[in-house]
DNA sequence: TCCAATTATTGAACGCGTTCAAAAAGCTCA
DNA sequence: TGAGCTTTTTGAACGCGTTCAATAATTGGA
């Protein structure tokens, strides 16, 4: 482990062959999680599986983990597909958050017991620009953009990354949710929806956009967000407090 | 892995000699977790350096993770000395947050590779009545009854269970946080502080109120924490947001 | 064509957490 | 004392993810 590393970067296919092999060994890798699991889908059944010697699934793949990730694109992907259409119908801020969740499961439960490496993954890499990240972004955008009535104009360019930041919090009780059936994970999904859709109308309130500016910049870790931000309410409510209060 | 297991109902030690032993290999773990680091204390370097096999530390630890999270509940205990004494001066709520986190970081940057580990301890077991928790509430219970002024009394009794949830959320960002000497953690518990104090004294508007109950019951994974709370936000918001129209 | 550099592939090993059957030691009571 | 029980302790093994030096196959230029 050491230092918490990004997918080690890797011998790519030079040749048409390894180009085909590498293929094979992911859809293979894939084939094998979903009939398997996490724990019988062993690098070595794997290979074997896709008539390789384990040391060689490692020259194309750096990790297990790596694996993981590819996999857990794919779901975001087919999450996607199921779901982008729907949000576009004019529903409102809490039915799309919703569709969205519901994709979530229905594509998801199947892998529940990948929970815990999911999260490893996205916890310990560095994803910001991945495709992944990407993924997720775009539904959190269409949450938004497709929501009728639209949100208050004030929250409305901050709120997918609300949503997707949200999402992820989300995501890591549902990876750990040891409930019959992920129930627990389930309600908080079914919950939060009406909860954000009221949360969103009250922003038109200045008190309440204040604090949910407070909450976006604390959640969110992109390093700097705090000075690009027009108005820093972290730091008057902090730092500048005298200076806020000759303000108002 | 299989299923998520709470400690095995393990072999407690029934006789003199086997308490001894016992605590010897407790003694010798956390010393090799401090001195060598997660990676480097095996299970091997353990047993051995305890003077005992392998296989008999296993006799009276289930798993690596039992012992991880006899460190964990150590370390807890040592920032409750530090700090607690502190919440009892009178200070504001937002100092006495950071009273807390600071004592918390205090304690556990030398352990700041077993990050990871602590997570999966806390997320994969059910800790609810454990000593561990028990800790950590009374802390935040004292940050709230020491504060000055008091916080409002309609959030008073929520608000500890409240700063512990979001505790947790903070201890997951510090658990895998590769800045340089987890700088952006520590912000994170920083400026948190003042966010709190603000939102806790907004929450004398009953719109914001509102609003932190839906929270709280959100983050609350106790089952049937709904049902007994007496005015479920929540639910109003979902279903019966017809009946709530009526009411108001 | 043949050689050298590059790319693809392998087998064997390492150390890890964990398990288990069996041996050793300790205890109780005739 | 010693037989039968429980508690403690061990050695050997399993399968895992991962690494690495090695061999085989392929490619590109003289």
């Amino acid at each position: 482990m050491g230092t918490l590393s990004q997918p080690t970067p890797l011998n790519q296919p030079r040749t048409g062959k390894g180009q085909q092999t590498k293929a094979k060994l992911l859809r293979t890798a894939l084939d094998a999680f979903a009939e398997d699991g996490y724990q019988a889908a062993s690098m070595r059944a794997i290979a074997s599986r896709a008539g390789v010697s384990l040391s060689h699934a490692y020259y194309y793949f750096g990790s297990k983990e790596d694996i993981v990730l590819e996999l857990l694109i794919a779901l975001r992907a087919e999450q996607f597909e199921i779901c982008s259409a729907q949000l576009d119908e004019g529903n409102t801020l809490e039915a799309n958050i919703r569709i969205v969740f519901d994709a979530s499961v229905q594509v998801m439960e199947k892998y529940h017991d990948f929970g815990p490496s999911f999260l490893k993954v996205l916890l310990s890499r560095d994803l910001e620009n991945s495709e992944l990240t990407q993924i997720e972004m775009s539904l959190w955008e269409s949450v938004v953009a497709g929501a009728r009535p639209l949100p208050p104009l004030a929250i409305r360019r901050d709120l997918p990354r609300f949503l997707w930041l949200l999402s992820r919090q989300i995501f890591s009780t549902w990876a750990y949710d040891s409930s019959p059936n992920q129930r627990r994970s389930r309600a908080l999904m079914r919950n939060i929806a009406p909860v954000i859709g009221k949360f969103a109308i009250l922003c038109r309130l200045p008190v309440v956009r204040s604090l949910f500016e407070d909450v976006l910049s604390l959640m969110d870790s992109r390093a700097g967000s705090i000075q690009e931000r027009t108005t820093s309410t972290v730091e008057s409510a902090s730092e500048h407090r005298s200076s806020r209060a000759k303000a108002s």
